[in-house]
DNA sequence: TCTTATGATTAATC
DNA sequence: GATTAATCATAAGA
């Protein structure tokens, strides 16, 4: 092991004589033999020698043709069979993330996304809210602060990506000085960087995720806070409840049409309708709110035109509404509802309904669509 | 604060 | 899948 150091320091640091004319054969063996000894010798050495040396070998004739192979060895050995196992597909996961921070409008060009993820929003939950504009800009700056968090993260990162990738860069380029690194393993350790970066870059991707969901299923929430139907909606509806009145169900064609009236989802005008038939069934059978406060009223017991007796409710709504309105006629000309038949058999097909009947309480055009259980 | 009205949800039923 | 009936939750009014 000293020999071959010895035969170096002997040519001098710095100053060897000039180099024998390089030779194919056995000159040349060892002289690789002994740069390569010397090598490993280094680090058996002292800081000062190791220095002293590496000047040495820096400034040997060979150095250049040495590395280019010990280069050559590496990238065939590990190197190869590392690079191809590193072109891995882009992962799923991440590109979900992608697509998800996307469509938020959390990543990407800035393009109102909250408020375009908040009418989205809007249009799920279905409700049409007197204050959605409120909620919209809430949504919007709580979706902006996220963004601006998840982009000055990101730009931190990558910053300190690029940073750690120029500093590493620099430190391979000086260690190349002194071992052999191949322009490929550079680029390998820039790629591991990267990944590695990239995986933090995920995690901040996952949770910026998390922090939207987490707005947004809020959001939702609120939004899913009762709210009372617009005056006109209601009337629209029960404009159409009592003018049905012999058969409140609306087809989907009747009901998408009432939706797009009052500006509510087919599923609220379900609901709506659902709600209105339960009720003013029970209110009807309870007689409760229906009883007319004056007794005596003619129309009381009063049998109708298609032999049915007129119920208080209906004799109220007469009271309101006997000749006027859209619906006055109708019920003027028409047969009238029947709650005793609507006890006796708890449906509404089978009840001998009307065909169109005025609200017990009030007109169509009334606000309250019905009665208190 | 209490009561009532009303939109939504849920389980059962058809 | 639509509807009913019961119930919940909350807005609105007294």
């Amino acid at each position: 092991m000293d020999e071959p150091g010895r035969l170096l320091q002997a040519r001098g640091a710095g100053g060897l004589p000039p180099p024998p004319p390089s030779e194919p054969g056995e000159p040349r063996k060892r002289d690789l033999g002994e740069i390569l000894q010397q090598i490993m010798a280094i680090t058996d050495q002292s800081l000062d020698e190791a220095q002293a040396k590496k000047h040495a070998l820096n400034c040997h004739r060979m150095k250049p043709a040495l590395f280019t192979v010990l280069c050559e060895i590496k990238e065939k050995t590990g190197l190869s069979i590392r690079s191809s196992q590193e072109e891995e597909p882009v992962d799923p996961q991440l590109m979900r993330l992608d697509n998800m921070l996307l469509a938020e409008g959390v990543a990407g060009p800035e393009k109102g996304g909250g408020s375009a993820a908040a009418a989205a929003a809007a249009a799920a939950s279905g409700g049409v809210s007197p204050d959605n504009s409120i909620e919209h800009s809430d949504y919007r700056n709580k979706l902006a602060q996220i963004r601006q968090i998840y982009h000055a993260e990101l730009e931190k990162y990558e910053q300190a990506c690029n940073e750690f990738t120029t500093h590493v860069m620099n430190l391979l380029r000086e260690q190349s000085r002194t071992r052999p690194v191949a322009p490929k393993e550079i680029e390998r350790m820039v790629g591991i960087i990267h990944r590695k970066f990239s995986s933090i870059q995920m995690q901040l991707k996952q949770s910026t995720c998390e922090a939207v969901m987490i707005l947004r299923s809020r959001f939702l929430d609120a939004r899913r806070k009762r709210r009372n139907f617009s005056k006109q909606a209601t009337e629209v509806l029960n404009e159409y409840f009592y003018s049905h009145l012999s058969n409140p169900y609306p087809s989907e064609e009747a009901k998408e049409e009432l939706a797009k009236k009052c500006g509510i989802t087919i599923s609220q005008v379900s609901n709506w309708f659902g709600n209105k038939r339960i009720r003013y069934k029970k209110n009807i059978g309870s007689g409760g709110s229906f009883n007319l406060s004056g007794s005596g009223d003619v129309f009381l017991g009063l049998p109708g035109l298609n032999g049915d007796t007129y119920p208080p409710a209906q004799v109220e709504s007469l009271r309101h509404s006997m000749g006027q309105g859209p619906y006055g006629e109708g019920l003027a000309a028409g047969q009238l509802y029947s709650p005793r038949d609507m006890r006796a058999n708890g449906g509404w097909q089978e009840a001998a309904t009307p065909s169109s009947a005025m609200s017990p309480t009030e007109g169509p055009g009334s606000v309250h669509s019905d009665t208190s259980n």
